[in-house]
Parts: C-alpha cells; structure tokens; sequence
DNA sequence: CGCGGAATTGAAAATACTCAAAATTAGTGG
DNA sequence: CCACTAATTTTGAGTATTTTCAATTCCGCG
C-alpha cells in the first residue's frame, strides 16, 4: 500500500510516523491526559501502523495475542463466531477506539475484526504497554477506564438485545452512532453507515429484512430519509425517545 | 450480624480477618498467581468484610466508585435499570468472582448489585489497589485478565442473546453454571439455582413462562430433574449439544 | 448493457409473549 | 408443628412480533 503523502516538500514523515501527538484522534485514544513526555513515551513502544483495505482482517479468533489496536481512521467489526458456524457482531469500532482488550485473559483472540472500510490502525505490543504503565500511572488509569468502558458497552448491548423490541433497539443504533460521530467533530444528524444492513441486523440480533422495515416505516414516519448509506436524522428528538423506550413504538408493518 | 464463630478459642480471628492466603477462593480471586509476600501485601490494602442478607443491595448505579468488592461466599446479582425502569440482568457472580469493575470507567457504578442469598465480600478500596499496581506487577497482569475475562464474558451473553433461540440459550446458561461450579470443586451436574425462574428468564431475554416451560420440555425429554432450584443435568452431554447448537431444538410445546 | 450482490417488499409461519387461572412453595405467626 | 397467606411457579389458550421464504427492485461494476 502507497503512503499517501509520498513526497511532500514540508511534512517530515520520521516525525510523523507513529506519533500521537500529532494524530488528531489522541484526546479519545489512549493517550488522552497525559503530557508531552509521557506521550513521547507511548510513541516509543508504538508498533508499525498498519492499513487495512476494506473486508481486510486485522485479526482473528485463536491467534495468539500480542498487539492491541488504535484505530488511526476508519471503521471496524468484531464478530465471534460460535460451533455452529453463526457468527454474532459484538461492536462496530471507529476512529479512536481500541481494539483486542478481550484477548488478554486468554492471550488468543476472542473474536474476529474486519475492517469496514480502507482503514489504519497503530499496532501497539502490549508487553512493552505493559512495562509503561509501571512508569506511567496516568496512562494505567486511562487504560484500565477504556477497558472498563467496553465492559459498560457491552451491558448497554445485553440491555438492548435482552429486552428491546425492533423498533427500539434501531433506535439505540442510531442514537448510539450519532453520538459517536458528534464526539468526533461530524454531525450528529447526518452520517454514513459504514456496515451492511445485513451487519446492523446481525448486530442488533434481528433479520436484515427487520432492518430494511425498520428503515422504510422510519422513512414513511418522516423521522430519517436514507439515500443508500446515507442516513439523515431528520427528528432526533423522536428517535431519541424510541432509543430511550419513552415513546411507543407501532408495531411492525 | 453476628459473627458466626464468636468463640471458638483455636482460631485467631485476628489473622483470618480479610486474609487472602486462608480464603478458599484465592486461587481464582485476585490474589491467584502472587506469593506469599505479595499476598500479605494485599492482604493490607483489602478493606472490611461486609456480609450482606439475601436481597439486600451491595451497590447502586450512580452511587460514586470507591471499591472494587470479591465475592467470598454466596451469590449475586447485577442488573441494569433503564430510562423506563425496566432492568435487564447482567451477570450471576459467585464466589472468587469480582464485582465492580463497570464502575472504572465513569467514576460511578454503572448498574446494582444485590446478593441472591446470604453472602460475604471482600471490600477492595480501588486507589489503593492502583498504587499497589506499581509494585506488584503480576497483580496487575491479572487484574487485566479478570477485566478481560469479563469483556469476554459478555461477548459470549450478546452471542446468546442475539442469536440463538430459547432453548440453545437455556442449555447455554446450565452448561455454564455446571462448568463455574465444577471449577470451585463442586458437582457439575446438580447444583442449586440460586436465582428466581424470573431472573432466569430477564438475564436470558425471555419470559418467566418460558422458563417455566423450558424447564417442563427438558424435564419431561429426561434431559434434567429438578425439585424447587435443585437441578440435576440426567444428560449432559445432550444438553452440551444443545448449547453448542450441534443438536436441533424441537418447537416450544 | 447486463450480471450479481444487496436491499426492499409481501405473505405465510414460527417462536415467544401476554393474559389468565391453577398449583405449588415459602414465609409467618399462632 | 401446623395453618394460613403471600409469593412464585406452572400450565393453557390466544396473540403479537419477528422470522422465513419468495419475488422483485435497486445499484455498482465490468
């Protein structure tokens, strides 16, 4: 894969090269709060970055576990897959976001991850993390509430998936992406899905067919228009109160 | 509460008070992998035990983190309560298990805890544990391992939950009961449910009725007995199958 | 322009839910 | 220890949400 900026007369790619300071994601990734030093320090250990082409697997169930992933740009999913060959997507990561935390109870990947679209991410070996965090308690704390947070994710998910009907657990989606997008600077009523409708259905434990109804009576009720991928939010207040179980949904078409 | 052993002139309560070393669990609590150095090491930062009545709260969502608690004996339960006041079961945690951790990342606990039955904790002041990090770095590395087990945890329940019907996740949930209680030395295959049909039935995304039901169908296929919450697995292999999905599940009678 | 994957839509079917009633169990006080 | 009451569990019948299966449309790409 070619750099992108191959031969720009001003940028010094050495310095560039794996630097957090200058990534644009460092206020969300894990070198949120710290000082110059000890972000130089983080640089140190920070493998290669690596780029992912679309539907390019990053890692994969049982391999053995030496890197966690900061996602540089771009869009991922996790999926287990179970005995029977089925597989169930656990999250949609984006830039920001750290990547393989579950593979350090078994040192083996739990899960698969897929890039959604062209993406990159710093490879970051976890031993060498390891011995920082005995150096720099700031980034330990940090780590330990990013691991803290997946697990809170992930009691949103067993909420949603335990005891929401369709018509919510959509809602929560969007609601959930529209965050996540406003946090970084985009609209937080206007974003592109980066998945298939036959991934949002797989992730939110409903048929693809659920998805695309779901999108349609959204539509009619003029709460979003959609136009592919593209999903305006065109009553967040709306959806928002579906998310939030406030407001009753009609049954299904 | 009393103390169950007021008297006993053998026994030095002094020493066993919040002991790590004399407690059963300590192979599969925190302290599993430490010697005997770094064990009474934290054996000084672990704070008060706390006994606690069936039903009674351990901790509440919003209260403000200050420990981490490890189950000495008895059972929990942690749920999470939404905007309209529905609450979804999280987890079952039993002794040697860790409660808490949602907690890190927001300052505040992210969902309630509350014993299923007379049980005892080990308090666990968190900024006391994250300086002990700095000097006992094996306790680190498995405090990272729990974290993880955890997400893990829960990827394994938002596999249940999204995909697989009522009867693979039922046979899920007593395959996994028999495995945690076969690791702390007791039978795999008859052991005490110490939850309600209703809990049952809210952890796993369905019904009390459907409990009820499943428990009937299995029964009546000689697959387990069950008196009251004594359950007997009369064919465990069969329900592994289940549970993995390698068997069919007939129709809901 | 046409092929193929993805998405949409419709109709029928299935799984699990709701509501209701009966049965069993647990808790309490005499 | 027993009787009584409350709570939990079981069972049944009808219903609803979502799935499955099938057909069609849409769209990107060669």
């Amino acid at each position: 894969m070619n750099d992108l900026i191959p031969s720009s007369p001003v940028i010094n790619i050495g310095t560039l090269k794996s630097s957090c300071a200058n990534c644009s994601m460092h206020q969300l990734c894990l070198p949120m709060g710290l000082d110059d030093n000890d972000i130089s320090r983080l640089d140190q250990i920070i493998g290669r970055r690596r780029r992912l082409a679309r539907d390019e697997r990053l890692y994969q169930m049982d391999e053995p576990f030496r890197n966690l992933y900061a996602i540089r740009f771009g869009h991922f999913k996790t999926y287990q897959v179970n005995a029977a060959g089925e597989q169930q997507i656990t999250g949609f990561q984006m830039a920001g976001e750290l990547l393989g935390m579950d593979a350090i109870s078994a040192d083996r990947h739990h899960c698969d991850a897929v890039a959604l679209e062209d993406s990159e991410v710093c490879e970051i070996p976890f031993g060498r993390l390891e011995e920082l965090f005995g150096h720099v308690p700031t980034l330990l704390r940090h780590f330990h509430r990013i691991m803290s947070q997946e697990i809170t994710r992930e009691q949103n998910v067993m909420l949603l998936l335990g005891n929401m009907r369709a018509e919510q657990r959509f809602a929560v989606f969007l609601v959930n992406l529209s965050a996540r997008y406003a946090a970084r600077g985009y609209s937080a009523n206007s974003f592109q899905l980066r998945m298939s409708r036959e991934d949002i259905g797989n992730y939110l434990g409903l048929t693809i067919e659920s998805i695309s109804r779901l999108l349609s009576r959204y539509k009619k009720q003029g709460w979003l228009k959609v136009d592919k991928r593209e999903v305006t939010l065109l009553d967040p207040v709306m959806i928002k109160a579906l998310a939030a179980g406030t407001e009753q949904c009609s049954p299904m078409a």
